[in-house]
RNA sequence: GCUGACGUGGCUCAGCUGGUAGAGCAGUUGAUUCGUAAUCAACAGGUCGAGGGUUCGAGUCCCUCCGUCAGCUCCA
């Protein structure tokens, strides 16, 4: 075990600890609090409690100081072993009915942690007073199913964390003040890319400057699969609701779908863009010489998502997923899916993203028969393993028609985001009756791959947007030069200054206003434009620019030509700075 | 959908225990013509999320609904 491991470990059991400090400080407060689960997690910990009293914020700062009476109170931890029976007349001693419910499924054996008055079931370890926990902060309340079953009631749940030092628990603070300030829908409005109207609750509507940006990643996404022998086709967003009895998704997904009526008929709006791939793979026969068919879509879906779970751009009601339908012969299958993979990876490298793989295999409303199932996930693993990917197995957690592969990208603080999947489909083709004709003149069922990279251009415009913290590339920039006059003598210089830029193809404005020139660079810079070329009567009489870009400041006067040059090469090569 | 909190001009926010709306920024107009992150002044802008109710009187109290936020569950 590494340093880093163990550093790890610590931090958990000191995790562990405080949340046991925490139910503790909660249990002197409120003695009538039951206690149900504190376990650690990522950068922190929670405990439930179920309580009629409701936490409020103010409740946080009480139960932080009780909690540092507990901890100056240096009470030693105790661990205790004891019979699960035992623990049962203990635990219902103390209407812990929670405790009680979790000791049915341990063994005959548990174990406890005694610190104080205090006493909660618990597997350890622990720290071995509750003076060693020094840097701690209670975070947010927030309610929480028992078991994570929306069945069974509702708990209260206080998120909290600590670290090892002072300095690494200021450090993690900053951190998440970071990441709030990067925040996608903050920067959205401040940047003018989007927005979200009471009218339209998960219905985004984008600005003239998010379509930039957005049609910027339509037209990267367009090239790459030209040159990958992609066709592109766009199939209805509204279909007879006789087609999603067949391809399984009304018997499936039909709570996340829309439906209407047109002359007494009903019609559903696609949730995904497969049943129309299919029709149009179907309006022909096909000769094994055809395949594989790789047929992509822009292709716009409507899901019923729960209100509570919406969130900006990153979980709406309408998006729009760079899907693609692979069909091809089974002998296709490991070739294309280790190009699908290196696809994902070629554009993910273009945005500066790192990312990991999980594989999710059948799920519990699956279609299709087990050896199918087996047979696909297999083609999945040996594909993973071709290209000497390491992957992480989610085991029930496929798509009910096929086994997936997921791409888990990280951004530029950490955070990881699951953008492209990838899945195999053996069910579709059989319920469609899809076939080509083989070389021995005989009707064969192709198979399929479902795939996207971005994921859904709504979620990846949020991604991206947060991982840049708004200041995108320039070959992404809504605006990629901001032209600033000096004064209103240098407005005509200014504008034909704009004029060659524009027809460079740069998107290119010029700041008119009367204000004084810094406070036009603080503008700029506060929308993230990457160049601000400054004119005033130097430049005019040399017939050059002074460039300021957003990060690297004052680059000084050059010829506009040689800037030009320069910006177009970084656009075209997408450079990512 | 569930639990809790919140919802005041485009944005950020004041408005005490109910007496009939206020600031900064943005905007408009005018003045200023200015060298690498905020010039000055004036003006304009709100049926206080929507609908009911209590009250002589509601932004302030009560109810219902809608939306947003933190999570849970779910997911591109």
């Amino acid at each position: 075990m590494n340093e880093n491991m163990e550093l790890v470990n610590q931090e958990e059991v000191l995790r562990h600890t405080t949340a046991h400090i925490m139910a503790q400080a909660v249990l002197r407060l409120w003695p009538e609090a039951k206690i149900a689960i504190g376990p650690v997690i990522k950068n922190g910990f929670y405990y439930d409690f179920d309580l009629d009293h409701r936490f409020t914020p103010e409740d946080l700062q009480l139960i932080e100081a009780e909690m540092e009476k507990i901890v100056a109170e240096d009470l030693p931890i105790i661990r205790e072993e004891i019979s699960n029976a035992d623990a049962v007349k203990m635990f219902a001693e103390q209407n812990q009915d929670y405790k009680l419910e979790l000791l049915e499924g341990l063994d005959p054996e548990v174990s406890l942690y005694r610190q104080g008055e205090f006493v909660d079931l618990c597997r350890g370890p622990h720290l071995e007073s509750t003076s060693k926990v020094k840097f701690f902060k209670l975070q947010n309340i927030a309610g929480a199913y028992w078991r994570g079953d929306s069945k069974r009631p509702m708990l209260q749940r206080i998120y909290g964390t600590a670290f090892l030092n002072g300095k690494a628990l200021r450090e993690h603070l900053r951190m998440l003040e970071e990441a709030a300030k990067r925040d996608h829908r903050v920067l959205g409005r401040q940047l003018d890319l989007f927005s979200l109207q009471e009218e339209g609750p998960g219905f985004p509507f984008f600005h003239p400057k998010g379509m930039v940006l957005r049609n910027a990643l339509e037209e990267y996404w367009r090239e790459e699969h030209r040159k990958r022998g992609y066709v592109e086709v766009k199939t209805p967003i509204m279909l007879h609701e006789d087609l999603w009895h067949r391809s399984g998704h009304w018997e499936n997904y039909r709570d996340n779908m829309y439906f209407s009526q047109i002359d007494e008929q009903n019609f559903a709006i696609k949730p995904m863009n497969c049943p129309g791939s299919m029709l149009l793979y179907r309006r022909k026969l096909h000769s094994y010489r055809d395949l594989p068919i790789r047929m992509a879509e822009l292709g716009l879906v409507h899901r019923h998502e729960l209100s509570g779970t919406l969130h900006g751009l990153m979980r709406v009601r309408s998006f729009t997923q760079d899907d693609a339908h692979i069909f091809m012969l089974p002998s296709q299958i490991q070739e294309e899916m280790e190009e699908v993979i290196d696809f994902v990876d070629a554009v993910y490298k273009v945005f500066g993203f790192k990312y990991h793989v999980e594989l999710s295999t059948k799920p519990e409303n699956a279609i299709g028969d087990d050896a199918i199932w087996e047979e696909a996930i297999e083609a999945l693993r040996i594909a993973l393993e071709a290209k000497e990917l390491d992957y992480v197995v989610n085991e029930g957690d496929g798509a009910f028609y096929g086994p997936k592969i997921d791409f888990h990208l990280e951004d530029s603080i950490g955070r990881t985001w699951q953008c492209g999947t990838v899945q195999l489909d053996f069910a579709m083709p059989e319920r469609f009756d899809l076939t080509y004709i083989d070389e021995h003149d005989q009707r064969k069922r192709p198979v399929m791959i479902h795939r996207v990279i971005y994921g859904s251009l709504e979620r990846f415009i949020a991604i991206l947007t947060e991982h840049f913290a708004g200041a995108f590339p320039t070959w992404l920039a809504p605006v990629q030069v901001q032209v600033i006059p000096v004064g209103d003598g240098y407005l005509e210089y200014a504008e034909e200054v704009a004029k060659t830029l524009f027809d460079g193809g740069i998107r290119v404005e010029v700041d008119r206003r009367a204000e004084k020139m810094g406070k036009k660079i603080r503008e700029a810079q506060l929308q993230q434009i990457p160049y601000m070329l400054i004119v005033g009567e130097k430049e005019q009489e040399a017939g050059e620019i002074s460039v300021r870009h957003r990060r690297e400041g004052d680059l000084g006067s050059q010829k506009l030509e040689t800037f030009l040059v320069k910006i177009t090469e970084e656009i075209a090569q997408r450079e990512n700075k």
